[in-house]
DNA sequence: CGCTGTATTGATAACCATCAAAGAGGGTGG
DNA sequence: CCACCCTCTTTGATGGTTATCAATACAGCG
């Protein structure tokens, strides 16, 4: 248990680097999922201008840690990042994985300090969003602060639906709910609704739906020997979506 | 499985009831950890004048429904909620308990549709707030804007602690750390910290700890063997606290 | 005071964790 | 380029934790 990454720290890590070619809210993949979805042209300059730095990171490099003071939001521009929180004296787990136009560091609105964790899966970019700058952007634009309530239940809702998979859904339909959900969001972004190619290891996936690794391989197997998906590693094409969607809806099994 | 309750239409009752004395934000009990706490006078002058209207529940009463199309939240003023959502061919899974000062409703902000169920857990009293005014009234008071930010972020953060124990702890952990919560919000509200008075079921709190009636019915009686606590149906003192801190860092047992 | 819903307690078994070990990928350095 | 190492993944055997089924006790309410 309690298997960490090599663990790079911030500091380390973050130190002279930049982005090369200039990373702008235009040419994001994620314009119309992000806070900008709601803003027009000149919006996104004051964006741009006020608010938004970018902030590049490696796989496994740590965004930021539970209890360090937070005093900006990030917003997921490239790449993928996991949240997760140490159980004390057990293995962490994993509360969260985020995508391209998901924000980073909302649980920390109440006290002041990160809830959790936040590393990243793969290369990634993120957009810093400093909170002083951003509430006062927020107040002005209407369009913008509902954006960023919606994004915030988003999150909430997305939460929810994982303590009612944790809570009442036996390991098969976990592992089914994860994977359309996946999929659905391989969907949004623009690729493949049934190759997934999967960024987080077995691990992951088990300290997030409260599974052990040899579980979550287990499960695999027998959805490969069931005809329901095809798995290469991380790699998995899903042959019989609506299969796992019955197993979702299983009450037993 | 599957236990509703006698289930009243928010419409049947609702009607023809009316608050006897005013109630409003001076004489609240939960004055300090609602919205108002950051608003001034004036401020809750136009609170009070633009944005909240009052409205009672009987116990067992509907506030809202899931998929129900949501223009306002609640913040609850006297009573307590719990909010579910059915599993699909399964019992419901509670997803939080609500206390006065809290809000209602904010996953819907992201699809405009109540992502629960919310029930009053006794006869309670909830302020509306129309989500236009209130949007609104933030924009202009940046105190609330932000003060509004801290709940949606605390009902995060409280979300992902209950992740947390769902997916990575023990029954017994759950249960010791439910009661601990339970405790601590007591004593937020100006009550006893030992002595709790549960407005919940025991189906409730297993449905909210994915457990069954008869696994919290169990850890009870073997809280009470061992000197963790006094059981007298939904009163519960609480002897040892320092005992359940214990349970809840083991990770064992 | 009986009735209905709630809570407790017991016996059994399902589900998944744990322990153990082997196989596959991916990167590094010789 | 290959061998090596390390981590990740898969598969098997066993046991613990908690669900399930069943029955009794209790409480609140008419």
């Amino acid at each position: 248990m309690l298997i960490t990454m090599p663990a790079i720290s911030p500091a380390q890590a973050r130190v002279t680097r930049e982005l090369a070619p200039p990373a702008t809210c235009h040419n994001c993949s994620a314009r119309t999922r992000c806070l900008v979805d709601a803003a027009d042209g000149a919006m996104v300059e004051r964006l741009e201008r006020s608010v938004l730095r970018r902030l590049p990171l490696l796989r496994h490099e740590v965004l930021f840690r539970r209890d360090e003071p937070c005093f900006q939001l990030y917003a997921v521009r490239d790449g993928q990042f996991k949240s997760q929180r140490g159980a004390p004296g057990a293995a962490s787990q994993v509360l969260g994985f985020y995508m391209p136009g998901e924000l980073l560091g909302l649980e920390a609105l109440d006290s002041g300090v990160y809830g959790c964790d936040a590393v990243a899966l793969t290369d990634s970019v993120v957009c810093v969003l400093p909170y002083p700058s951003l509430t006062r952007l927020l107040a002005k634009e209407a369009h913008l602060q509902q954006q960023f309530h919606r994004l915030m239940g988003k999150q909430i809702e997305r939460q929810q639906s994982i303590m009612l998979l944790l809570g009442s859904a036996r390991a098969p339909q976990r592992l089914a709910a994860f994977l359309l959900d996946q999929a659905a969001r391989s969907a949004l972004r623009g690729e493949s609704p049934t190759k997934l190619q999967l960024r987080m290891s077995r691990e992951d996936i088990g300290a997030y739906l409260g599974l052990t690794v040899e579980s979550v391989s287990r499960l695999l197997s027998r959805f490969r020997r069931d005809g329901v998906l095809r798995v290469n590693n991380r790699a998995i094409e899903l042959l019989a979506p609506e299969l796992l969607r019955e197993i979702v809806n299983c009450t037993g099994l």
